[in-house]
RNA sequence: UCCUCGGUAGCUCAGCGGUAGAGCAGUGGACUGUUAAUCCAUUGGUCAUAGGUUCAAAUCCUAUCCGGGGAGCCA
């Protein structure tokens, strides 16, 4: 361990800085640290700076009677987001997050930033989304890609040690792999070009080449969709398995979902403690999902099968008249708030909290309001679920509603699903795909099945979807040389984040979202 | 593409026919343990754009642009 810290910093002290993740192991001893000034407090002769350098966050304290006149009023001058070294001495104090603090004995400053544009107060969406190269410095967005990268790395060692071999799919096609979706069209010297909607057709050639693969790279759809669960460049996970049937699937998925969330909880709890994750409800995902056949999720939706006793409409209601008596009361409490602050009397402080109070109290007003609005919306479309069509957006929410766990449901309609699912034996109106639900409303995050094998049926479908069969010609010679069952799924990324963080919006689960309208930054 | 809500100071918003407002940020000052620190003072405006109605428009009407939420579609 070193202990030959300069007093003075300087640039030659670079290479010393102890990470503010690190701090802990040198309590009592003078380090060196350097970061961003997060937030800065005065008081006469006192300054108290929280820094931030990636890694984690510390309280720094600098007085005037350590630093001296000159350095002090240097540290005065910091606005947010400057950069600085400090060398100091951690101690603890229990009133801090981390424990600890560290009290700077000498400065070296990079840069003083001046009039940084995020306040240290509430913004708007779109003032935020139109500054994410900074909005990325501040604390939840640290939380949240750091849970990010958590799940990267997880589904990495996942695969990696179950024997998958990563692969790269193009991301130039000269077709639509499913031709349902919009795609993006660009040029590929004097062809037409799509950017790719998934690796997923040529992730099955590379299982066939390799065994066991899995993709992972970006998905561009030009879906003109405006809604929390949809980007229009994504990251996603395809996985492609040989000699694998939908049943194994099944068991694979929940075992890679349980994996990821399993590596979240242990690695990232003081970022789902910034993002006020329940993670008792994350913990629940880690028992066995729900397993439901298409048939069966329409008998729970349409309210003819029962679950624990309960039926999925029952619950609606149940919701409902909560909704309702949640909203009365709610109209009360904030009744009683804005009298409260018309009376005056208060401080500013105070008074700044309840107004944000007020305002938390409307949006919670206003959610209830839709939820009263919707719940009756989504009864008579529960009810009224024509069998044979796709679940819609408040379809998977009342079925999810009545698990805290995920929601597999399989063999679907043969005539809503992409053209390579195999039939299921027996049913030949049935394809053995799957869509697995996240609980808590996070909707729709993997979707997959196993996959035709007999080229005749392929080539009938590929026909009856009305695509061009001279391309698929690549595609169907995996049928005609060595065709094997196999089976895939895919993950979207930042809806699994999304999920995992419990955060409301997909485009925070992303550093740069690329969504309708917004190419920049 | 459709439905819906919105655009007022750098930011968050109030004002909804009669002189353009508040809080925060900024700036100047006070305070030796602050947690969105506090207190005093102070700068800051083409009310998205273009038409129209009116004695008078941020406010009412029409169109356009931009953004939020949702539907469809999907990971």
């Amino acid at each position: 361990m070193k202990t030959e810290i300069p007093d003075k910093v300087a640039t030659a002290a670079l290479g010393q800085a102890v990470s503010l993740s690190h701090l802990r192991q040198h309590i009592g001893q003078q380090v060196c640290i350097q970061g961003w000034v997060q937030n800065r407090r005065d008081s006469k002769g006192l300054s108290f700076i929280v820094l931030r350098d990636g890694s984690g966050f510390c309280q720094c304290v600098l007085s005037e009677g350590e630093l001296g006149e000159n350095a002090f009023a240097q540290a005065q001058a910091l606005g947010l987001e400057s950069s600085v070294q400090f060398a100091g001495r951690v101690v603890e104090d229990p009133r801090q997050l981390g424990g600890l603090e560290v009290q700077v004995s000498s400065l070296h400053i990079w840069h003083i930033a001046e009039d940084y544009p995020i306040a240290k107060k509430a913004h708007g969406v779109d003032f935020l989304m139109d500054n994410r190269h900074l909005w990325l410095r501040s604390k939840r967005q640290w939380a949240i890609m750091r849970v990010r990268n958590q799940v990267i790395y997880a589904i990495h060692r996942f695969f990696q040690g179950r024997g998958f071999m990563q692969m790269d799919a193009p991301i130039f096609t000269g077709n639509a792999c499913e031709g349902t979706t919009d795609l993006f069209e660009t040029e590929f010297f004097d062809q037409k070009a799509y950017l790719s909607q998934s690796g997923q057709l040529y992730g099955e050639a590379m299982a066939m080449a390799m065994g066991k693969i899995y993709t992972f790279g970006p998905t561009f759809r030009a879906e003109k969709s405006k809604t929390r669960r949809h980007l229009n460049e994504f990251w996603m996970i395809e996985p492609e398995m040989a000699f694998y049937s939908l049943e194994m699937t099944l068991d694979l998925i929940e075992d890679f979902l349980q994996s990821v969330i399993g590596q979240v909880l242990e690695h990232c709890a003081l970022e789902l403690e910034v993002l006020e994750r329940d993670t008792d409800m994350l913990r629940k995902s880690l028992q066995p999902f729900v397993r439901f056949t298409y048939d069966e999720a329409v008998a729970v939706l349409k309210g003819q099968k029962e679950v624990d006793g309960k039926k999925a409409t029952d619950l609606l209601e149940e919701d409902l008249s909560k909704a309702r008596d949640g909203l009365r009361e709610t109209n009360e409490k904030l009744a009683d708030m804005e009298a409260q602050a018309k009376k005056g009397g208060l401080k500013k402080g105070a008074l700044a909290r309840l107004e944000k109070e007020i305002q938390d109290l409307k949006t919670r007003q206003r959610d209830l309001e839709e939820s009263i609005r919707n719940i009756p919306v989504w009864l008579e479309s529960a009810r009224n679920f024509e069998y044979g069509s796709d679940f819609g957006g408040s379809d998977e929410t009342v079925i999810t509603r009545m698990f805290s766990v995920p929601v597999m449901v399989y063999h679907w309609p043969k005539v809503i699903k992409a053209f390579y699912m195999k039939e299921v034996e027996g049913a030949p109106h049935l394809v053995k795909g799957v869509d697995v639900l996240a609980p808590e409303g996070y909707g729709e995050v993997v979707g997959g099945g196993e996959r035709e094998t007999d080229i005749d049926k392929l080539k009938d479908s590929i026909i009856h979807h009305q695509l061009p069969m001279n391309e698929f010609e690549w595609y169907l010679d995996l049928r005609r040389y060595g065709s094997v069952p196999h089976a895939g799924f895919g993950l979207g990324l930042e809806r699994c984040v999304t999920w995992l963080c419990g955060i409301h919006h997909l485009r925070e689960a992303i550093p740069f979202p690329r969504l309708m309208g917004r190419l920049f930054p």
